[in-house]
RNA sequence: CGGCGGGUAGCUUAACGGUUAGAGCGGGCGCCUUAUAAGCGCUUGAUCCGGGUUCAACUCCCGGCCUGCCGACCA
């Protein structure tokens, strides 16, 4: 084209003159496969290390990644926590903190334990079979191999943080740190042995979880049992009259064995109860009822019936209301070592459905029953009835080695003598009313196919209510630091989190911290075989920690106890305990040996932070918030973290719960290879994470165009922007043109939104702000009205000048701003501009300078903007009776009622802002038939055709008079532009 | 069943006891062909249901429906 001959006047193609934009930044992004490259080319240039040396000298703020469990590919949820966790490390670092990220696995615990058991029973060898030290290492080894998996499938979602130099639950220091905490916890003199019913398989002499329990239908007996009443606590409120003599209150189960570990009735105050006298019995029987005329007995009124029945009662009558508040019961079997009393508990879990309304007590026996009879009772007075095989003991007199279910043989899990045995017994002392047979669902073993008990085992507690530092209990600690402590209020500005929190530790019980299982750090204490106490020695402390530092958790096991005792005490005087700890003890420990105390943080980046944050699902609160605060309030008095955020799950589109059975679930793997990473980060970014997190193809759509038109605005961006240097930057001031004034004046409005969103967390805020800003004032506004300027105003005009230094300063913001959450697209954007920076999240959230706050400008281009939307509507108009078709054609005439409006119209090319070739404007209401807004009165519009011929360049018609000698085709401004083109080329 | 949440256009969401419930995306209809698998304009479309408080309710209260999380050997 340089080679067409200059002096050509008309016909000259201009289009090399122009500056249209141009960058190599492709339009299309190809993310699945420009992502991996791009994190290879991170690691390769150590991005990590680079952020960490750079901010070696910031204030530290402490983000502590809550471990998830090393079993299995990781699921969308995994990615919804892992992506806000990087919003918040990125967002924290290029705001000028030192933002530290280590992630984690938790590594113990059952789901790991049964995947190798499983393992074991393929190859054909039984749990019991194999040394509990081969087991662990198995277990171990599982661990091992998930955690390198899991750690590529977080790598891939973009995740920046150490990820050489990981933490787990289940190394050896992590190991000899938990038990050491737990020795802490001990000295605080907090930890005590108690009881708790559990699911126990006789069978497998085991207890098991709710997991491993399956209900099947199963034939139980069925007994009426008659308890005396004996007495009452309070004669206030009871409507006996004259008093307990010969009242029976009936009780129903279909576990006669458990009849040895009663201890209570419990009833309801919402159900009627009566007294009801026997007349007579049923004629004809084959054998003779246990029940006898004149028998009273006390029911609920709505079964009375049905009882009497079974009791094969032929008529009876009832006395009186029976009001079971005080009233104190004998036991069947006193007399024969049972002379406790009885009492009746009210409780909640009472119902009249079935039964007799009084439900049998035997708190070790049922959950329900535990639960009541501590609420009266605290631990004091559960018996032990059952041992580990289901035999009687000695705290059951006269049953003592009867077994519940056989233990072997063909009859393996059926009943053994232990029901029929007490049916008899309660025969003889006249205290059965009735029997029978049920078929009813029963809990079993998924494993064994056997029945399940609940029986009472020791257990180890941590006590929540016990005085301990400066007079206050862990409860109270506990309460006191959630007040100290940010649930989500600084983001949401509700006291949701708190709630939660806080109701959760005034209501729960105290800390059952032991477990029979195997695959976890043991409960690392020796016990008085003389007085039950926990040995408490420094020495022996150490050996511990010392051997478990060198050995992991197997060194508990390995070693023999004398060597931890040493020779200060005997093995023989001390029992050994083999229970290892809940695992939520392990993770509750993680901030101990990964953030470190403030005085001996694990790593520089830990040091006395200006603060310390947990961020995790909402289940947490459940879960690793309470724990980790209960345990670091228990050794520490404070908790481990200054704010904690919460987010919630993810769900279908349909806001359903996704799970295999529905089909509906998404896979971040999938969705990294077919859509982007940078997708899913968006989609994320754009939700309130407060709430559930919907996925599915058509938000995964949208999510893909806001990112294409995010894409499409740096794009255009980079166009523009091409060879813009310094020497052409017209710096803000008077100078600067209304519309550039008013652009510097939005990014910093902008500014402040979006640095106050992200220090709140409130992701959404901030992308929608930059999304609208690029939708609404950048693409839709700015960039319409100014593309002529920038396609075809001379470089050196002062308008191009100030158009290209302000987007300068848009690119610089855009760029940062999105870094944190589309960490790919910014570092592309970033190095195609600046090929020779290393890094765009080397930079920090640019400084807007306060110059820049322009009210005037802002209220007047607002001003200006709607009245150019009357103009644009009127266009429409125009367009639609064919008048026009570009807005280039129309020359529109404007009138203006307001007189401000009409000046500041006047001030600015408003035909630029319309994008017209023209415009002309007039003062006054103008005629009725041109066309209004309702919402912008005062300004009328009649669009004209412009007049003149069309500019061979800039496309605007111009009159062609005011042309320039040797270039009749085009407008004076283009001509001063191609003059200064071909001067430059010359 | 109990505890704690959520329910605003097709989607992501805003709003406040008080104009006509705001925006972006999408959809529909056009324009442009100088951001072109782009850009511009116009347009469509919503407070889960039923009561109550109030001059006024998406907002506060009660009840229901749908839905999510939690409910001691699951993490």
């Amino acid at each position: 084209m340089a080679d067409e001959p200059k002096d050509a006047p008309a016909g000259r193609d201009y289009r090399e003159t122009l500056f249209l934009p141009d960058t190599p930044f492709p339009m299309k992004a190809g993310l699945a496969q420009r992502e991996p490259e791009r994190l290879k080319h991170w690691a390769e240039i150590g991005l990590y290390h680079l952020l960490r040396k750079q901010a070696a000298d910031r204030p530290k703020f402490v983000f502590h990644d809550g471990p998830p469990y090393a079993n299995g590919a990781i699921h969308i949820g995994h990615a919804e926590n892992k992506i806000l966790k990087d919003f918040v490390v990125r967002t924290k670092q290029m705001a000028g903190y030192d933002c530290d990220y280590v992630p984690g696995w938790d590594c113990h615990g059952l789901p790991i334990e049964w995947k190798v058991e499983e393992d074991f029973r393929k190859a054909g060898r039984k749990k019991a079979e194999v040394p509990a030290v081969e087991f662990r290492k198995a277990c171990r080894e599982y661990a091992d191999k998930w955690i390198p998996l899991q750690r590529e499938e977080f790598k891939r979602l973009g995740i920046e943080a150490d990820w050489d130099h990981y933490y787990t639950t289940m190394s050896y220091e992590a190991e000899a740190a938990i038990a050491a905490e737990f020795l802490r916890v001990v000295r605080t003199g907090l930890v005590y042995r108690g009881s708790k019913p559990v699911m126990w398989s006789p069978v497998e002499r085991t207890s098991l979880a709710e997991a491993e329990v399956e209900y099947a239908e199963k034939t139980s007996p069925t007994i009426w049992v008659k308890f005396p009443v004996v007495g009452f606590q309070s004669v206030s409120g009871n409507t006996l009259g004259e008093g307990p003599a010969g009242v029976s209150v009936v009780i129903w189960t279909t576990t006669p064995w458990t009849i040895p570990g009663n201890r209570a009735i419990s009833f309801s105050p919402s159900i009627q109860y009566g007294v009801y006298e026997v007349e007579s019995i049923e004629q004809g029987l084959a054998f003779e009822p246990w029940v006898k005329p004149g028998d009273k007995l006390a029911l609920a009124d709505k079964l009375a019936e049905d009882v009497m029945r079974a009791a094969k009662a032929a008529a009876w009558k009832r006395l009186d209301d029976f009001d079971g508040h005080g009233v104190v019961c004998a036991h069947p079997f006193r007399g024969r070592g049972y002379d406790f009393d009885v009492p009746l508990l009210s409780g909640d879990h009472v119902t009249d459905d079935a039964g007799t309304g009084f439900v049998h007590t035997a708190p070790g026996h049922g959950a329900d029953d535990f639960v009541i009879w501590t609420k009266h009772f605290g631990q004091e007075g559960i018996p032990f009835t059952v041992d580990a095989e289901g035999r009687f003991t000695k705290e059951a007199p006269g049953f003592e080695g009867l077994e519940i279910l056989q233990l072997e043989g063909k009859n393996l899990g059926k009943d053994g003598p232990a029901n029929k045995v007490v049916m008899d017994k309660l025969i003889e002392v006249g205290a059965l009313l009735a029997r029978g047979q049920l078929k009813h669902s029963y809990p079993h073993s998924w494993r064994s196919k056997a029945p399940l008990i609940f029986r009472n085992t020791p257990q180890w507690f941590i006590a929540m209510d016990k005085p301990f530092r400066d007079g206050k209990t862990l409860r109270q600690i506990a309460l006191d630091e959630i007040e100290r402590v940010d649930w989500g209020q600084k983001r949401t500005g509700d006291q949701v989190g708190y709630n939660r929190i806080k109701g959760m530790i005034e209501d729960r019980p105290d800390w059952l911290v032991s477990r029979q299982r195997a695959w976890g750090v043991p409960l690392p204490i020796f016990v008085s075989k003389a007085d039950g106490s926990l040995l408490q020695d420094d020495d022996v402390d150490a050996r511990i920690y010392a051997a478990m530092k060198a050995g992991g958790a197997d060194a508990w096991w390995a070693t023999d106890a004398q060597v931890f005792l040493g020779n200060k005490y005997k093995a023989a005087d001390y029992e050994k305990v083999e229970d290892i700890l809940d695992v939520w003890f392990d993770s509750g420990c993680t901030h101990a040996f990964v953030v470190g105390n403030p005085d001996a943080p694990t790593r520089p980046s830990f040091a006395n932070p200006v603060g310390t944050i947990y961020l995790e699902g909402s289940d947490q609160h459940r879960g690793w918030f309470q724990s980790s605060l209960l345990e670091s309030c228990a050794t520490r008095g404070r908790a481990p973290y200054d704010e904690v955020v919460t987010h919630g799950f993810t769900v279908d589109e349909n806001g359903m719960k996704q799970s295999k059975s529905l089909g509906n679930i998404v896979e971040p793997q999938k969705v990294a290879k077919e859509n982007g990473i940078e997708i899913l980060r968006l989609l994320i970014a754009s939700a309130e994470y407060g709430d559930d997190l919907r996925m599915g193809k058509i938000i995964m759509d949208q999510s893909t165009e806001t990112y294409r038109k995010l894409r499409n605005t740096l794009r255009y961006l980079l166009g523009a922007l091409k060879d813009f240097g310094d020497g052409e930057r017209v710096a803000a001031g008077k100078d600067l043109p209304l519309l550039e004034r008013w652009l510097l004046h939005r990014l910093w409005e902008l500014d402040r939104t979006v640095r106050q969103a992200y220090e709140t967390y409130q992701f959404r805020v901030a992308l929608s702000a930059i999304v609208e800003f690029c939708n609404v004032d950048l693409s839709a506004f700015y960039v319409d009205v100014r593309k002529d300027a920038l396609y075809c105003d001379a470089p050196s005009s002062l308008r191009r000048r100030a158009c290209r230094s302000a987007l300068d300063q848009v690119f610089s913001r855009l760029t940062a701003w999105l870094a944190p959450i589309l960490p790919f697209t910014a570092e592309e954007t970033w190095l195609t501009r600046f090929p020779d920076d290393v890094s765009v999240h080397l930079r920090t959230f640019p400084e807007t300078p306060a110059a820049w706050e322009d009210d005037f400008a802002g209220e007047e281009v607002a001003r200006l903007r709607e009245a150019r939307s009357v103009v644009t509507g009127a266009l429409e108009v125009a367009r639609r009776e064919k008048l026009i078709g570009s807005a280039l054609e129309a020359r529109p005439r404007v009138w203006v009622a307001d007189e401000g409006l009409l000046a500041s119209l006047q001030a600015i090319d408003f035909a630029e802002l319309c994008i017209t070739s023209g415009v002309d404007l007039e003062a006054g209401e103008g005629p009725s038939d041109a066309f209004r807004l309702s919402e912008t009165p005062g300004v009328a519009v009649k669009v004209e055709k412009a007049p003149g011929v069309k500019c061979a360049r800039s496309w605007k018609y111009f009159d062609p008079a005011t042309a320039l000698p040797g270039f009749p085709d085009i407008t004076p401004r283009d001509a001063l532009a191609v003059q200064e083109w071909d001067a430059a080329r010359a």
